[in-house]
DNA sequence: GTCTATAGACCGATAGAC
DNA sequence: GTCTATCGGTCTATAGAC
């Protein structure tokens, strides 16, 4: 974490200005929220907004395009380790995504496809979700997860599973990010019931 | 199933125009779809849908008020059997309500909140997690089900599960109603790890 | 004639464009 | 700061099946 001297006018980063748009967006709902309010939200002028990006779909689109590249980092990290411990380490690694980029990739599940920036974003997703089917299926084949459940549907159970975090974990509360991601994996893996 | 004689001029009833209703909402947004659009793609005017409903919101009420029976019924069935079974029950009860009910749920599920309809749904639906999570902490004490996860924490991930199937489930599909509650009951209760 | 569903013209309020 | 389009909603009259 190298500290980098802020030079400048004091005010919004790029950065910044990102997380606190779409948290407003998360609030409000993304085609609710007119630029206008937006900027009215974040106590700054339209015309500030646009010096940091070109368009309201600009931030959308980066948005969401980092969410995505966190969630197909998941995967590639994945790919490191033997495939039957892929799976857990692919559910370990979305939990770990949602909860550090939470406002970013509850955006990108509330996403319906209204346009072409979350139509392309959808495709992303699609692709990623095939990729973990595609883990799902490899798994069942070596014999290390039960082949009794279909891969895709079992990869979509599994990943509404983790992305109901989205709904309710919030940063502040009790439990923390290494615990749920173990909840999660206990779950998925081993299920509730005693034995 | 009494069919009664149908009188007076044919067109939607109450029953079919929420139905119709309630999918246009779920594709284009309750707050997005104005009174107007709606009526335009049921193909009849305004004043004929306020023949049927008071209001834009009692449309709204109404069908969250039928996805929140339909919950609050699995719960007063699952009182039927033994504590230990009890969470099993729900959650192959709230499948089977997702699923026949799909549009209404799917409506209640994209809740947030934005006026006193929505957030008494909310409350009930906040009051239905509670009675679940009651059921399973029940069935921890009883010991059967594991009690190294949280009991709202496993609610929570448990119906993050069952709920997403409004995400991507649709009748048309290979997967029947009781396939798809299977299938939640074998990764909720015992994983999808082979043993 | 009765019953149900329907249409068109219109209203006051307001949000957003200019 | 003004102006217009659209919002949810109303009123009255009528169309069509029994």
């Amino acid at each position: 974490m190298t500290d980098a001297v802020k030079r400048g006018r004091p005010g919004y980063d790029r950065r910044g200005l990102l997380d606190a748009a779409v948290t407003v967006f998360n609030e409000s709902g993304y085609d609710a929220t007119s630029v206008a309010a937006l900027a009215a939200r974040l106590g700054l002028s339209k015309a500030a907004l646009y010096h940091h990006f070109s368009s309201k779909e600009e931030i959308l689109e980066t948005a969401l395009g980092d969410a995505l590249d966190g969630l197909e980092g998941v995967l590639r990290q994945a790919r490191a380790v033997a495939a039957g411990d892929r799976l857990a380490e692919v559910l370990q690694g979305a939990v770990r995504v949602l909860i550090e980029q939470l406002p970013a990739v509850t955006l990108l599940l509330r996403v319906r496809g209204n346009s072409d920036v979350e139509r392309r974003a959808l495709d992303r997703r699609r692709a990623f979700d095939q990729d973990v089917a595609a883990i799902v299926q490899a798994a069942q084949a070596e014999g290390a997860v039960r082949d009794d459940v279909d891969a895709s549907v079992a990869t979509r159970l599994l990943f509404g599973m983790v992305n109901s975090l989205v709904e309710w974990y919030r940063p502040t509360g009790p439990e923390g990010a290494e615990a749920l991601a173990r909840d999660v994996l206990t779950i998925a893996l081993d299920g509730l019931r005693t034995r």
